[in-house]
DNA sequence: TTTTATTCTGCAACGATTGCGAATTGCCAA
DNA sequence: TTGGCAATTCGCAATCGTTGCAGAATAAAA
């Protein structure tokens, strides 16, 4: 279950870079430890109010940006619309669902043997694959909002005139 | 070289979608039909600009997003700036440099042989494949931005004091 | 405790994109 | 060829995610 490092942890490597350790940062190094939903900055806004009122959007992104930028998180940009913040695992790679836009990480085995046609010199350094798709979740709801477009059930109970 | 269809092609497309034929998407199809450069709709509006100078980027926007819904254009979004738009072909990825953020497409062998771990019931239906690196010719830059880190080059010719 | 550099916050500004309304115009029919 | 009308263009305002800035608040060293 390797996420974030630990809360303690995070305070160690801000003090060492020089940083101080105020509680907004101990409020989202706490939420972090126990996040798995590559959560936007905003999302991560919202449920810091609940236990901070008054805390400021600002900050939550000015403390992803320092995470980010000391290497504890990394960023994705799966969609256009808001960045995404996760621990920084090592090599892997995400699955986003298409309807409701969570997203998972997943490993990937086999990238090695990937035969990459029209590189003109151009040196890879990285890659990031992103499976697109349905999660279970939104699979099976779908199967009900297609059953939505029924416009009448008959009961087996009722009388048919 | 299939890139976009032809300009005729596309008005074709166009009219049999019951949309009109005007003069800004004639453009937009000849450009698009030279293009390969994964363009932003700012950068199109900007070439656009000199052949039709008043052509506004709102249309830019407007025929992007129609070629795109008629599935003769493609989206992207890289980097979480600006939105990329390139021809339908199909199953193929990309190239991003790091540097000057150009795109390239590229060919990838071997996908279907990637071992995917984690899904836990997520289906997946497409996957896109992001190489990051450094372009040849940002690769030759890049030297050059070294070697401007010398504070001082002393002539072989000059006289030394 | 005092001091001070760092941090927090609120707000304004930014870039990309979209909604909207008024003026314009492609295209079909007569 | 000429209306006539719906589609399109244009410009502007608004939206969203994110960042710059400045003044008030504060962590932490002395």
């Amino acid at each position: 279950m390797s996420g974030v490092r630990s809360p303690t942890e995070l305070s160690a490597v801000f003090r060492a870079n020089g940083l101080r350790v105020t509680p907004q940062r101990q409020l989202l190094f706490r939420l972090l430890y126990a996040d798995t939903t590559h959560p936007t900055a905003d999302a991560l806004f919202t449920v810091a109010s609940e236990q901070m009122p008054g805390i400021s959007l600002r900050t939550v992104y000015q403390t992803l940006t320092d995470l980010t930028s000391m290497g504890e998180l990394q960023s994705f940009d799966f969609d256009g619309t808001a960045t995404r913040f996760a621990p920084n695992l090592g090599e892997h790679h995400h699955v986003v669902c298409r309807s409701c836009a969570k997203a998972a990480d997943v490993h990937v085995d086999g990238t090695t043997h990937l035969r990459i046609d029209g590189l003109g010199g151009f040196s890879v350094e990285s890659s990031d694959i992103v499976f697109r798709g349905l999660c279970s979740e939104c699979a099976a709801s779908a199967t009900i909002t297609s059953i939505t477009s029924i416009t009448s059930i008959t009961s087996s109970k009722g009388s048919r005139s």
